[in-house]
DNA sequence: AATGAATGAGGATTCATTCAT
DNA sequence: TATGAATGAATCCTCATTCAT
């Protein structure tokens, strides 16, 4: 009675190499992402393979080339910092906490990340989802402020997302020696877009 | 006393040699300017051979490493950037219009130059000397500044430089699709330094 | 006798795996043949595994070397090409007519064969067998021709099959762009095969 | 007086560096000449460097790509091969004797060159000088035997390059264990040629 | 002192074959 | 027995730097 509807006990082998298989494939995204955040994008494949202890062919076969493998590991640290985000910002009731949280946190993930700081120099985005997703987050947090009164009434979010980009760079220039220092230009700029300044931005 | 004013008849060759030397080294770094502005750090020494008629050989006589050569250009660039800054804001009778003619000033000549805006991530500016001069440079904007009580009080020369920094990462990054976005962020930043901002800057 | 004609419900394990493993071989065989053809012998082993549906582990089992794979469908091609040829002669009244009709159908058919092609480059033949085969199929055109007449005394088997060989090269280089250019070759190749021609050839 | 019009005794260090790259540039490409003919198109670039006692770079400052470098060899062996022949052809009274004299002697020296012999197989020559210079030399050899009546009036130069061809193929395979064999298909051939035969060569 | 050819260690990618499930 | 993921040596090409002339 109780084995009605169960599956199989020993999970077909199938499954079992697809499980592997998407351990590797997890194992090589976790070494590039380290990798990448460390070093940059230019660092040698072989390095990858290596602290992911996996063939290159191992490597190649999940991603066909380096650069969709950096694309891929991008899309995935800005989808969770994304995902995180707006449950968090969700979770936050002052609009103007959320938005500041929001920066917060996300500068101080990004610190120690260099290919993804380095991605900014050449898209606004690895892909049109991840652009598309920040968007939302930050149309989001955009409008609860905007609602608030808090914020000058023409900040857009692509202002918002190019502050992001900004600091970021901020935060990777001074991580090591002044590690703190990236808030105040956050702050700059935070007060920089509070209502209380009342003249219009130049048109883009 | 007879040899005074005599301009020796067959020139000295040393000094002519000299003279020379010091025209290829010149042909070098305009060349090495134009093509790291243009294409980044990372391009093929031979390509400022190249565009400066030199041989390699002359190019690692004058700059034992490429680095070395990045470096010189760089100075160079800070270092006429920062004189004819100087020379315009000592020109500028109002503050803050010094201050944010500095900016707008800096920031529409990187906006073309990779190498200078790439060479923020690994350092603050490519020598000491460099970091002196814009320290001075910066000093002197934020002091009259300050003076006429247009700045919050506790904004520091480390802000400015960094402020200069992040806006150039908007720059570079919006140039092409969106060549005047980043004014909207000058303007963020600058009204995020006024006096009209009361609450202290964290600590750095 | 009871068990005469008696399909055992639970057929046997063995022949089952036994009529698998054979369809399984037979679809790589087809499917190599077919790539093998279009894209010559370097093709990458795994588009022969995909066309043929069957993992890689499958193709090495049925075939321990990516060359046993080609020499067996090469086998496959010669022998057939040999069978039907055999019938067609001798299927065919007049000598001369048997000899044409022959090199005329064997070169329609490989102008599309990369690897078939290919082949004749390192031996005369994928296997003694079909070396042997195809020796009594030329022998076979070349008595009956001889016994008419109709060729010079001295031409031998070998000549024929390097003939063969070298308008296959012949019809695969000039197959697309002139399809019809290789007939001339042969019409003159034939000729000076015809007995017309009464000087001996020289020892080879 | 003997002095003038004298270039400078010493020979400027400018020419002996050309001369040097000359002799680099020499080398590879003999040694590329006897590693392709050997083993064929496929061969590692390394192994042509090795030969040429030349470091990688250096043969790629010369050949920017192992393609180049193999039609470069090629060409060259097109060119001279089909510059002897003209002046033997030249120098040969006999129109019949002119032609097969060219046949045998290109066989002859296509025997060992697989990379050659390979070359066929995709284009019909190196480069469109090379197939002009070849039908040039096809032409001229074609159109002495033509006047005096010796081969059927309807032969081409396409005929004689396809050939060429396809008898190339035959000696390489044929060469290591018959060296004499391809001799017979050239009588073959040639006789099928002669003006002997008066049906009409299908069209193309 | 100038030239530019030479060097060779890397770096990205492929593919025949093996092996765990 | 079938599967297809894993392996890693091999391959083409680049580029900072050195060196003979």
């Amino acid at each position: 009675m109780t084995d009605v509807d169960q599956p199989a006990s020993p999970p077909p082998a199938r499954r079992a190499r697809r499980a592997d298989a998407e351990r590797n494939r997890h194992a090589i995204i976790e070494a590039a992402s380290a990798v990448f955040a460390e070093q940059g994008a230019t660092v040698d494949v072989r390095e990858i393979a290596r602290r992911s202890s996996v063939g290159m062919g191992t490597l190649y076969r999940h991603f066909p080339t380096k650069d969709d493998l950096l694309v891929t590991v991008l899309e995935q640290e800005f989808t969770s910092w994304l995902t995180n985000a707006l449950q968090t910002a969700a979770a936050t009731e002052d609009p103007w906490q959320a938005l500041t949280g929001f920066f917060e946190e996300t500068l101080t993930h990004q610190a120690c990340n260099r290919a993804l700081v380095e991605s900014y120099a050449t898209q606004d985005g690895p892909s049109p989802e991840c652009a598309q997703l920040r968007e939302s987050v930050l149309g989001e947090l955009l409008d609860r402020c905007l609602d608030a009164g808090l914020l000058r009434s023409d900040v857009t979010t692509a202002d918002l997302a190019l502050l992001i980009m900004s600091l970021s760079h901020v935060v990777q220039a001074t991580g090591e020696s002044h590690p703190a220092q990236w808030r105040r230009l956050l702050r700059i700029s935070l007060d920089g877009l509070s209502s209380r300044n009342t003249e219009a931005l130049p048109e883009s």
